[in-house]
DNA sequence: AAGACCAGCAACCGCGCTGTA
DNA sequence: CTACAGCGCGGTTGCTGGTCT
């Protein structure tokens, strides 16, 4: 017995996106929220299947995207995670909430990988060769590798231990706070998230529109006009819903435990730079662990995969054991 | 100026997992 | 327990724009 096809394949639609069907998905997701994305299609008349709506929406049209080029911080943590969980790009999205799996997923491949395979290279001839021309790589890579894994293996054991006290029993009543969405994706839980996150795809649809009628030739014009007043209605709709107090509040703050610290230092980085500490905070609270917690809210949140990992031996032997030598494939 | 080549990225495809009836 | 729908994920493809010859 085959799998069905996901959607019909005879009047789907392919290809890039067009302003309008961005406008017509964003406005489903206002009125629904996401999810339900086999109705999609039926309900706006998208002649998209509903598996290309879902992506549409999570890489391109869902809040609190970031788009262009990586930061020297972002670049860190994205090989830092690559080394630890492998080619897991939702995992490692998760820790970087502004960015999508694909995103990573494109960055690595095209950017870092060259990169990476660059900078082998040069310190396989002499460790101290140039190549250094990136934030990056003189963090990495000024240091032997040896270093670079002993303190790494440090690092780990601290972020461990603080970890360990941040999802302890006693702390227990914070983890709601405390794990709270963090990748600007919708909650059903909490009505009061999702009126943030809709607040915050005010600035993708801006962008949108604004690309939009750049681009629409004058004669377009009176189509824009009248697709920009439901856009507005949609701005107006998400105007409405946002407001100081339906804000996630700066969770690690309130939590009394500074996971921050913990995750600078699994990640070595001495600050935080492109942020304010409540940005911070959303990205050291993983959607897996929410997700987890969901699940089960009257046990003990489990531990997110990393998490898991970190508390776990396992981690342990891998990273004695792991080396760039013996993993040619992941660089 | 035009064709070839290349890099970057958006989107597609197929598989696996999970929840539900 | 099983079948199925829905969704998420990772790998891959193919389009587009920029650069080179």
């Amino acid at each position: 017995m085959g799998r069905p096809p996901c959607c019909d394949k005879v009047g789907v639609k392919k290809g890039p996106w067009t302003p309008e069907e961005d406008i017509m998905l964003v406005s489903y997701v206002q009125e629904h929220g996401p999810g339900n994305w086999r109705a999609v299609p039926a309900t706006t008349g998208l002649r998209r299947c509903s598996k290309s709506c879902r992506l549409r929406w999570t890489n391109y049209l869902r809040p609190g995207i970031k788009r262009g080029s990586f930061t020297d911080h972002e670049e860190k943590m994205i090989i830092q995670l690559q080394a630890l969980l492998g080619n897991k790009w939702a995992a490692i999205a998760s820790y970087l909430p502004e960015r999508t799996d694909n995103d990573i997923k494109n960055y690595w491949n095209t950017h870092l990988m060259k990169k990476l395979k660059k900078l082998q290279n040069g310190s396989s001839g002499s460790d101290h060769k140039s190549g250094n021309d990136h934030g990056f790589s003189s963090t990495s890579h000024s240091i032997s590798r040896g270093q670079w894994e002993r303190r790494l293996q440090a690092d780990i054991n601290t972020a461990k231990q603080a970890l360990h006290d941040a999802l302890s029993f006693e702390n227990k009543s914070h983890l709601p706070e405390l794990l709270a969405p963090s990748n600007g994706c919708f909650s059903n839980t909490n009505p009061d998230h999702q009126a943030f996150s809709y607040a915050s795809s005010t600035e993708n649809i801006a962008r949108l529109l604004k690309e939009w009628v750049k681009n629409t030739p004058k004669h377009e014009e009176s189509k824009c006009s009248s697709t920009q007043d439901s856009s507005n209605n949609a701005m107006n709709y998400m105007d409405s819903t946002c407001s100081e107090e339906t804000r996630a509040p700066s969770t690690a703050s309130k939590s009394g435990i500074d996971l921050s610290e913990a995750f600078d230092s699994l990640f070595g980085f001495g600050t935080f730079e492109s942020s304010s500490p409540d940005e911070f905070s959303r990205s050291t609270s993983p959607s897996l662990v929410q997700d987890e917690i969901k699940s089960d809210p009257n046990t003990l949140a489990p531990l997110s995969t990393l998490e898991s990992w970190l508390l776990d031996d396992q981690g342990k032997d891998y990273l004695s054991n792991f080396s760039f030598d013996e993993n040619p494939d992941l660089f």
